[in-house]
RNA sequence: GCCGAGGUGGCAGAAUGGUUAAUGCGACAGACUGCAGAUCUGUUUCCUGGGGGUUCGAUUCCCUCCCUCGGCUCCA
């Protein structure tokens, strides 16, 4: 298992991860609620903790991820009433199609995406004993309430001193509560909303309950790492801390709490109530994955990501075809000739370097997951290939493998170049390889127009041509 | 008001108590090209929010002020 260290958001320092049972982790990450399709500020949070758990599993860490699914909340039920459907089955819906986005995002790493509503026995007895161990209190409509002042440690992890919060600075006061800070566990049910039957009276859980009482069943009173976007480390985080403290006597909850930054869009947070929102499946459409991917990995997961809708993406757009330049081109001499392909060494050391450059690229990342600093690696090595000018074409297939084993790497770890590329392995090659013959003998007789119309209608196809020394290449750039 | 995260070139964004502050985008010039694009080469010397302090040396550590964003009880 490779040293690896962690931000640690609780502490407020770099720590070395060390796992309860190494070399086992325990990762729990809050999920989003289905009732809208996913944003990109969204997939800027997964794509984080995608690559936390695909750079540990490398590492040799048997990670076991979570990423709960609030299947139920006030904005659900509202959201489902507008619509005249089931909220459960609006959450389904919503949730499948979050599962579609995220495979195409290549977020593959998650285990397990448990739903609150299967956990009801596990919610029930949280609150049961959080009641018998005098943490909670019955409110007169049948509601239960976690009563903050009987845990001291509240405001800890985000150092909110109780008595200086602003209560209904932006969401209306309970006035069932003994106190503001109160939170609820079990909301009396109301009439025409979905309720389970309880010892309190029909009703269904609070938001935060439902987190602690998934991971008490699936990760324990105790794990390693608990992430999520920094919005949600007050109340929500605090709140799990104390049930599950309360509840389990066990100390801490998770050992490392990591907090991504958040998305903005032109300097404002973007999100679902606000309504400024772009949408993740639409973006990825337009710019593909891998664009997506760099533009999140190309900034600290912690610092605030400043998201402007004319220039980001186009800036990775550029980014990434130049980076992915040498691996097409390698990665297309390997699928059509074959790893066993004749051709001189790679010229000087530069095959061991590709080899030294992956520890480094390990060692990079396992420092707080430093994605920028290996991106810039990652653009060194594209400038050396680059500066063969021509030569990857002279290089054996066994020497090109090991050129491409820095890309391998950041496909592998950033999920970067997994989508299909290879011109030669392409649906549809043949045909424009015709078309480039065509034009071909139009250039040699010296016909421009006849050239120029061959190229302006691929690129209208999504086709560009590059006309080099010897001969006309092309690669997809995708639809305008 | 309180708490938290930030402030680095034209833009996005790294790093570090110490030679010319990474990388990318953009821009400009050259090479290549029938032209364009792509690619390659070079240039982009005056860039670390303001003010103090510690130090031989601060962008980095400390103090203070300013600005932006987030949270303040069901937001990724």
């Amino acid at each position: 298992m490779r040293r690896v260290t962690v931000y640690d958001s609780r502490s407020r320092e770099t720590r070395l991860l060390a796992p309860l049972v190494p070399p086992r982790v325990g990762l729990y990450v809050c999920g989003l609620t289905p009732y809208a399709p996913a944003h990109i500020g969204h997939g800027r949070t997964f794509v984080v903790f995608d690559v936390v758990a695909r750079a540990l599993r490398r590492w040799g860490y048997r990670v076991f991820y979570v990423q709960n699914v609030t299947n139920l909340d006030d904005k659900l039920i509202a959201r489902a009433a507008e619509e005249g459907v089931d909220p459960l089955a609006l959450a389904d819906r919503h949730f499948a199609s979050y599962l579609r986005t995220m495979e195409r995002l290549g977020v593959r790493s998650v285990n397990y995406y448990p739903f609150a509503t299967d956990f009801m026995p596990e919610i029930l007895a949280q609150v049961g004993v959080l009641l018998d161990r005098g943490f909670a209190y019955r409110a007169s409509d049948g509601s239960v309430y976690f009563e903050v002042a009987k845990f001291p440690r509240y405001g800890a992890l985000s150092r909110q001193k109780v008595g200086e919060l602003r209560p209904g600075a932006r969401v209306e006061v309970d006035t069932r509560k003994r106190a503001p800070e109160d939170f609820v566990l079990w909301k009396a049910a109301t009439p025409g909303e979905p309720s389970w039957e309880s010892p309190w009276g029909p009703g269904r859980p609070g938001w935060h309950i439902e987190d602690t009482a998934m991971t008490g069943r699936l990760l324990g009173p105790r794990y390693d790492l608990h992430g999520a976007a920094i919005d949600l480390i007050f109340p929500h985080h605090e709140a799990e801390v104390a049930q599950s403290e309360a509840a389990t006597g066990e100390v801490p909850l998770a050992n490392y709490w990591m907090h991504a930054g958040l998305l903005l869009l032109s300097g404002e947070k973007m999100s679902k109530s606000i309504g400024n929102v772009a949408a993740l499946e639409a973006t990825i459409d337009r710019v593909g994955p891998g664009v997506l991917r760099l533009y999140y990995l190309n900034a600290n997961y912690r610092s605030p990501l400043d998201f402007d809708p004319d220039r980001s993406l186009g800036e990775s757009t550029e980014a990434y075809a130049r980076l992915r330049q040498p691996f097409d081109r390698i990665s297309e001499l390997l699928d059509r000739e074959g790893a066993d392909r004749p051709g001189a060494g790679p010229p000087g050391a530069l095959g061991d370097d590709a080899a030294s450059l992956v520890d480094r690229l390990d060692a990079t990342l396992a420092e707080d997951f430093n994605t920028r600093e290996s991106i810039a690696l990652l653009f060194g090595w594209t400038k050396r290939l680059a500066e063969l000018s021509g030569g990857l074409d002279a290089i054996a297939g066994s020497g090109l493998e090991r050129l491409r084993a820095p890309y391998d790497w950041a496909r592998e770890v950033l999920g970067l170049f997994d989508e299909p590329t290879a011109p030669g392995a392409d649906a549809g090659g043949e045909v424009v390889e015709v078309a480039l013959a065509a034009r071909a003998r139009a250039r040699s007789r010296g016909d421009f127009a006849e050239s120029d119309r061959i190229r302006d209608e691929l690129r209208a196809a999504g086709i560009e041509v590059e006309d080099h020394a010897g001969r006309s290449r092309w690669r997809r750039i995708g639809p305008e």
